[in-house]
DNA sequence: CTTGAATCTGTAGTTACTACAGGATGCATA
DNA sequence: TATGCATCCTGTAGTAACTACAGATTCAAG
């Protein structure tokens, strides 16, 4: 290791706003997932502003990656304890990943449904100048 | 006693946990629809008790068929103007429509290639006991 | 030392509900 | 008539995941 660990060459040196511009995130979100418990409260310049290092960013890279994906808050901070306490198991993390890729699944099924019947419902409308919509009918009459 | 209350044939009859009831909308959920303006007040009895018709029961069958399909509060504000105002098009109706069927596709297509990714991901991983995990690698190098 | 950009905290808005609290009403029965 | 209790009322606040200010302070360059 690195004898001359003078807190300094692997010290903070991003600003937010630097941190901000690499990772695409922006300012209020970074804050905000700092009040979310979701990033540490990194040290502060003596003026009171946040700096933030290499790890920092990985962690960022980290969230946002997994909320592109749909993961929840929720689930990213589970992930992070995991990875934080170190003792995480691929298996608990699988876990994690197959429940919310369920989840998206059952979305995309819902989503699927309502795309048909929309379809179908404007399929059935000429798009004319008439008031008499079927689109109108078929959301006053769900039965069908 | 005089069960047969005349003049109401077309008068308020259902309290709001009747037509909770009837429409399988829950009261919170009532109440906040006319907060947002999507159901008109109703008449009031002597207490101050909310007192629905038919036509209220149509137009909440009406807003919460179009929940189910996805069309969100403003547009389903936007259309029941349409009706209200009678001479709406089907012109009209039809483009909102196509507009939100295009938003449910695209919808679609984000989780589609979500769970491409998470599917993905779930399978480079053996779900065992150790801890180099290549979901938590992928999620902390989204290059790859 | 003076700017102007960046950052700070704290609060409030967004969507579509849901969940109370604390009080008033409606109605059937004793 | 009294009473009990289900239902209803208003108003507020909470949810998820941000985003958008306001008003004050700090940083870095010249």
């Amino acid at each position: 290791m690195s004898n001359m660990t003078k807190a300094n060459e692997l010290s903070p040196r991003l600003t937010i706003g630097g941190l901000s511009l690499r990772t695409g995130c922006n300012i209020e979100t970074i804050r905000y997932y700092e009040r979310a418990g979701l990033m540490p409260a990194p040290p502060r310049s003596r003026g009171g502003h946040r700096l933030y290092d290499a790890e920092h960013e990985k962690r960022l890279v980290f969230i946002r990656r997994s909320r592109q994906l749909g993961f929840a808050l929720d689930q990213i901070r589970a992930l992070l304890g995991l990875v934080d306490g170190g003792d995480y198991t691929c298996a608990e993390v699988k876990a994690t990943t197959l429940a919310h890729l369920d989840a998206v699944r059952g979305k995309i099924a819902d989503l699927t449904r309502m795309a048909a019947v929309l379809d179908e419902m404007a399929a059935r409308c000429d798009g004319g100048e008439v008031p008499a919509c079927p689109i109108v009918e078929a959301l006053f009459n769900p039965g069908r």
